[in-house]
Formats: C-alpha cells, structure tokens, sequence
DNA sequence: CTATGGCACGGATT
DNA sequence: AATCCGTGCCATAG
C-alpha cells in the first residue's frame, strides 16, 4: 500500500511510443549475459552511441562506486544512461536509507567480469566477500587450472611458489573453494571431491560413517565395486556394503564440474543458468537483529552509456545527404538509453517488493519462504503480469548467504513444504514411509496428498525410506 | 499388504 | 494458449 518512498519518476506510465514499448520489453526479458551481447552490438554498430568508462553519477557529480551511485536517487538526464540501480530494501518501518560503502576495498571487484558464465566465476562469486585482495589472486589462479572435470590437477605448492606465499594461505583458499557449489570443486582428486561432498552430508546426518569409512579407506575397492573387499575392510555385510556403493554412486560425484548426477535432481533445466553469475544481488547489511537489505542489479559492462557528445553537436551541421542517416542513429540511442533505464527501473522496483516480502527467505534460508504469485505481485506494482514474468525468467539473484538462485525461485510454490520435508527427514530415527510423513506434515497444517509428499522427496533428490540409510 | 513410481487429468499460473 | 503442479488411480516390487 504506501510506497511513498520511491523517488523515481512515479508515472512509469507515461505515454509510451510502441517502439519504446516493444523494446522495453525485450530488453527486460534479457539477463546480464545476453544484455552484454545486445549493448556491445549496438556501441559498435551505432555511431551515436558512446561508452562512459570512468563514470560520473549525472545527478550528482560523484564518482560512481562499483557501478554505484553512492547516494543519488534522482531521476536522470534522458540522455544519459541510469548508472547501476540499486536500491536498499527497508524493513517494513524504516525508510528507505542509501547505503555507502567505503571505496577501494569494493573497486577491486570491479574486475570481476559479470558477464562470464563459466565454473570459475561463478564460484568465485560465492566466496569473494570472504577473500583478501591477495587472496582473491590465488583463488582466480586455482579456479582457472581445474580441469574439466572440476579437479585441480596442478599440485598446490607450485601455486603457492608462484605467487610467494606459504602453502597454507593457498591451502586456506582452497578449503574455501572446496566448500562452494558445485561441493567438491578444486579437489586434487576424485576421492577428494567425494569425501568433501560425504563430509557434508555427514554433518547433516544423511550419511552413516561406515560410508564415510568407505570413501576413506576403500576408495579403490569402491571404485572397482569389489563390494567383497569392501565389506571386510569396513567390517559390514556384503548387502550393507553393497547398499553403501549404491547410496555413494547415487548421491555423491565425484567430477564436481560434471552436470547433475542421477535423474533425481529435478532441476535439470535449471542447469545451464546455475553456473552464471547472477544478475541481481542481495547484500545484507549491518549485522543486528534488524538487518537491512541491499538489492543491487548488476550492470553487465563497466562504465555508462550516453550519447557521444561530439556526435551530438555534429549532428547539427551534418551534410544533408547525411542528415536523415545520422539523425536515426540519434534517435535509436536514445531511444536505446530510454528503455534501458525503463527496464532496470522495472526491475529494481520488482526486486524491491521481492525483497520486501520474501525478507524472511533471504534471511533464514528456504523454509521461510512465501507461496507468492507472479501475478499478486503484478497487481502490487500495477504493472501486467507478463511484465513480471518477463524480469523474472532467465534471470538469477545472489542471496547474502552466497547462494545464487534463480529469481523464479522466490515464486516457488513448495519450497518450503520441501524443506520441511528435508528436516523431518533429518531428524527421523528410522526412515519414514511417505504416508508417515504426509501425516506429520498434516499435524503442522500442511495438507497435501501422500503422492505429493512422494514428488517433493525425489525432487529433493531424497531416497525412499526402504533404501535410506538407517541412523544411529 | 505396504510403499512407491508412472501416467494422465484438471485446475491454476504464466 | 501453453505450461506447471497437485493428485488420483493403477501397476509393480518387496
């Protein structure tokens, strides 16, 4: 209801020309990568267009901060692009603050080209605010020597000679990487990469420690599927060894770069976008118990865009057989530049309404999170609904914990039963039938069918209980 | 007989 | 109009 705080130019319904329109809307459907493509494509082929490096906020003067205007949320000149929108996402009773961060430290992210789409930066976008500057070095050296298969084949100590640093600040980058999605990258080994991916399950007490044993000591005999040696090696039975060997081949890969294992994980589609760096990110700030929320959407090139100066005051005195040529060229920037502001305008108040009514899944993770539809949303901020589908698809936001999910996930309308299911699972003693768990969750007021539950597990990539390994 | 997965249908969402 | 999602029914495995 009141959303007084919002300084933009409010009437985001102003007239607009069709091709304004048409063009809005394309642009809004583009995530960082394809919008890169789509702005380099243009600079080049468009005279009229010119590439700001060293930016200056156009309202304010200041030097922009990561793509950032530090404190500015005036409207812009037209001619100019709109530098990195961001917005800080109160929570519910403060106003809306701007939040400025202190300069260098930030800068150096700078570099980290957004619009890269493979293993290395994605993972180093999970682990960059837990880095030094010369650790982030070493970090990008290890990243760039995995192999295929997402290992890293070079030994260690040559990186730590190379950059003259003792093995254990490599080895601390490392362990770092290690724990990043996809689990296990940057392991030297593939025996490496499954004890990683054990531990963690271990910990979450989906994994018994004779398997864990199994990893440890029985690599070879697992990887032969000499279930006999096995067997003896960590004193079980051969079924429970077998059943072992079946759970690890099931649940863990050892080639952490390799897409998803099994067909359990539901979320193939989802593949090609989860290595890409994300489009939006969600900062949290201050660490009290009313933290705030920073939404940053990511502007894919460094600098601004505008209009060449120059090309502007020869437009005035151009050769007539020019004239007409030279003045599309003008329009189609500006126009360009128009929509382009539109758009991130669109999606800076979307990521802001989403920010502010799925706080709780942001903060705390995915059991908080609210059945929303794109469609209420859409009625919220008056715009149509295929608008939002639009900023939504094809689009990935970093949570604060390092997470980077699809956008469309905050409209996921089982998530959180999911993770309920996840945790009921956890805590079982022994391993609960489908109807058994459709019965607890009825208890905790979630009414769904006992196929439903069944669905919800295997998405979650969950064995069924008469193959789940039985707790201690 | 119980626990699950496959298929397909209808309603909601996009 | 196309797609996604929850569910019921049935076949199959243990």
């Amino acid at each position: 209801m009141a959303q007084a705080h919002l300084t933009y130019h409010k009437a985001s319904h102003r007239p607009m020309t069709t091709a304004h329109l048409a063009q809005t809307m394309s642009l809004l459907e583009m995530n960082n990568y394809e919008l890169l493509e789509k702005i380099q494509g243009e600079l080049s082929n468009n005279p009229a267009l010119e590439l700001n490096e060293d930016p200056k906020c156009p309202a304010c003067g200041k030097r922009l901060i990561n793509r950032l205007c530090p404190s500015c949320s005036k409207p812009t000149s037209s001619d100019v692009f709109e530098p990195l929108v961001f917005v800080s996402a109160r929570n519910d009773s403060a106003s809306s603050t701007y939040y400025q961060k202190s300069g260098e430290d930030i800068d150096s992210f700078v570099d980290i080209s957004p619009q890269t789409e493979d293993l290395a930066s994605y993972v180093l976008a999970q682990i960059r605010t837990e880095l030094k500057f010369e650790e982030r070095i070493i970090a990008a050296h290890i990243l760039t020597s995995l192999d295929d298969d997402g290992l890293l084949s070079i030994p260690i100590v040559e990186i730590a000679m190379f950059h003259h640093v003792p093995l254990s600040a490599v080895e601390h980058v490392r362990t770092l990487i290690l724990n990043c999605e996809p689990l296990g990258v940057g392991a030297s080994s593939a025996k490496e990469a499954l004890l990683i991916q054990a531990r963690h399950l271990f910990n979450q007490g989906k994994f018994s420690d004779n398997a864990l044993k199994a990893i440890e000591d029985g690599y070879s005999e697992l990887s032969h599927k000499n279930f006999r040696s096995l067997s003896k090696l960590i004193g079980v039975t051969l079924k429970e060894a077998e059943n072992i060997a079946n759970y690890i081949s099931d649940n863990l890969n050892p080639f952490p770069a390799r897409a998803h294992w099994g067909e359990h994980h539901a979320d193939t589609s989802n593949l090609p976008t989860r290595y890409q760096s994300p489009d939006v990110v969600i900062t949290r700030m201050g660490d009290s118990d009313k933290p705030q929320l920073m939404v940053e959407v990511l502007w894919p090139i460094r600098g601004t865009l505008r209009i060449n100066p120059d090309f502007r005051k020869a437009i005035s005195d151009a050769p007539p057989e020019k004239s007409d040529a030279w003045n599309d060229d003008y329009q189609k920037a500006h126009l360009l530049i128009k929509c382009l502001g539109q758009r991130n305008h669109t999606l800076v108040q979307l990521m802001q309404k989403l920010a502010e009514q799925q706080r709780e899944y942001i903060l705390k993770g995915d059991a908080h999170l609210q059945p929303l539809t794109r469609a209420s949303l859409a009625e919220e901020l008056d715009v149509h609904e295929s608008t939002i589908s639009r900023a939504v698809s094809s689009k990935s936001v970093q949570l604060p914990s390092g997470k980077i999910v699809p956008i469309s996930q905050f409209f996921d309308r089982s998530l959180h039963i999911r993770t309920e299911i996840k945790q009921i699972i956890e805590q079982e003693s022994k391993p609960l039938s489908d109807t058994k768990i459709t019965k607890i969750l009825s208890k905790k007021g979630y009414n769904i069918a006992r196929r439903t539950v069944a669905k919800y597990r295997s998405m979650e990539g969950i064995l069924p209980a008469h193959l789940r390994l039985k707790k201690k």
